[in-house]
DNA sequence: ATCATTGTCTTCTCTAGAGAAGTACCGCAT
DNA sequence: ATGCGGTACTTCTCTAGAGAAGACAATGAT
């Protein structure tokens, strides 16, 4: 007799989000739409307030809705920017076919929105990759339609960058890549880690990022022809913005 | 007059979590550890039990504790698998160096938990990709150490597979790759899509999801070295679990 | 016509209390 | 030693109420 005889149904403001969950993909609620807030859970299921905010929080948490104080909990947009990890292999050379989920292949403009360059002292991790215990660090954040969608953050060998413009704010025409040729160390392999997982704080006010938004974070290691790392990148991305697409061989 | 003369000192929710954060980061509470529960906050800040509640939500939010029903809050501990892309191009050939990020490479015995092989109408995406309106489905669930992280569904189009031990639940040695082989339709590119997401409350229960754990949802094509696609399989894993990695040339 | 104010809507934050359900542990009987 | 039951803990769910702060539209003064 563990067993309970009643498959334990669901608590109130659980099935309050099913219900409204199903609204959505249904499509009778649709991007954008308002949907009943905290008054009008109340009303409707005779429950308190607390309940209701919970009930719209499932949701919120899912990242299907998107609550806007002072106005109403609004179903959410999306509308992923498609980022290519290797170009040189992709899908585009050798077969045609559609990707499995849409997303502006490209198109808007990105627009730099922050930058800071210091030279600091390597962390731990950044210390084991590059070898370096001082490093250049460019920190910028990224956006899109004025609405920032990245965190990136380079690390660069101090001895080996001293004096390029990869310490200047302007980097000049081609970028860091392109000065790292310049200095005989162009990359020529690349390294991704990526996971996901909630945003702190922080990263939270920087992305301006809604409640219950993931976040991807890819560390990228560049290393030249010859084995030697040249640069560690770590990007936060906002994972309501992003698909990342990887194609290779088997 | 537009702005308050006070910067808004954050909520009293937030400053407790704030607090309980940096004890995590710092090591003072490390991993498994139990921390302050409802009523230890009540009775150290003098707050209400929902504030208190409020307060650990914001760090199981985040993914930093996990609620144990009965028992308390716990830090959590993390220890990632990590998964390869194209294991052709691994860094391994061509680098030494260290990874970012911490993570058994591989060694801990993967099992099935759940297999179902089921003919189905495809969906509007997957029929897309495929071109086939039927599909022959392999759903799975994937454990480590007792523990789910992984499911899996991979779709079929029913014309090239009919027949084939594709469509059984023993596929036999080397797996279903091995059968595309037989059938003359080895996988020769990939592509995946990759994108992170707060689980559904599916996902959640079959992947036994504490609160605050995103997932990561991977669609992998398979296509033939001319280009055909053959099979679809989308994977969803514990973010907690896992770390991808992608290795490519410039 | 433009701008400032005001009122009403919304979500956000917090208090105070209570019962249900799951966990851990201790002591007692076997 | 082993198993069983009680107890004290924990988190989970929900009720009821209230003030603060932001958003928005209508109103009224300039």
């Amino acid at each position: 007799m563990s067993e309970s005889p009643v498959p334990h149904e669901p608590p109130i403001y659980r099935r309050i989000a099913d219900g409204l969950r199903a609204r959505i993909l249904s499509g009778e609620l649709r991007d954008g739409d308002r949907l009943p807030g905290e008054n009008a859970l109340m009303a409707e299921y005779a429950i308190a307030r607390a309940t209701a905010r919970q009930a719209l929080a499932v949701l919120i948490n899912e990242g299907l809705a998107v609550p806007k104080r002072g106005s109403g909990v609004y179903v959410r947009l999306f509308k992923p920017i498609r980022r290519h990890g290797s170009r040189r292999l992709s899908r585009e050379q050798w077969g045609q076919g559609h990707a499995i989920w849409n997303a502006d292949t490209h198109g808007r403009p990105f627009a730099v929105d922050r930058l800071e360059v210091v030279l600091e002292r390597a962390t731990e991790e950044v210390a084991g990759v590059l070898d370096s215990g001082e490093v250049w660090v460019r920190r910028r954040r990224y956006s899109v339609d004025a609405r920032p969608v990245q965190l990136a953050t380079s690390y660069f060998p101090a001895h080996l960058v001293e004096g390029s413009a990869i310490t200047l704010t302007d980097t000049g025409p081609g970028g860091v890549y392109a000065r790292l040729g310049d200095l005989g160390v162009p990359p020529a392999h690349f390294t991704e880690e990526v996971r996901a997982r909630m945003p702190g704080p922080r990263e939270s006010a920087l992305l301006d990022l809604p409640g219950g938004t993931p976040v991807i974070v890819i560390a990228r290691t560049a290393y030249t022809a010859g084995g030697v790392p040249v640069e560690v990148n770590e990007m936060v991305l906002d994972s309501a913005a992003y698909i990342l697409q990887y194609d290779f061989d088997a």
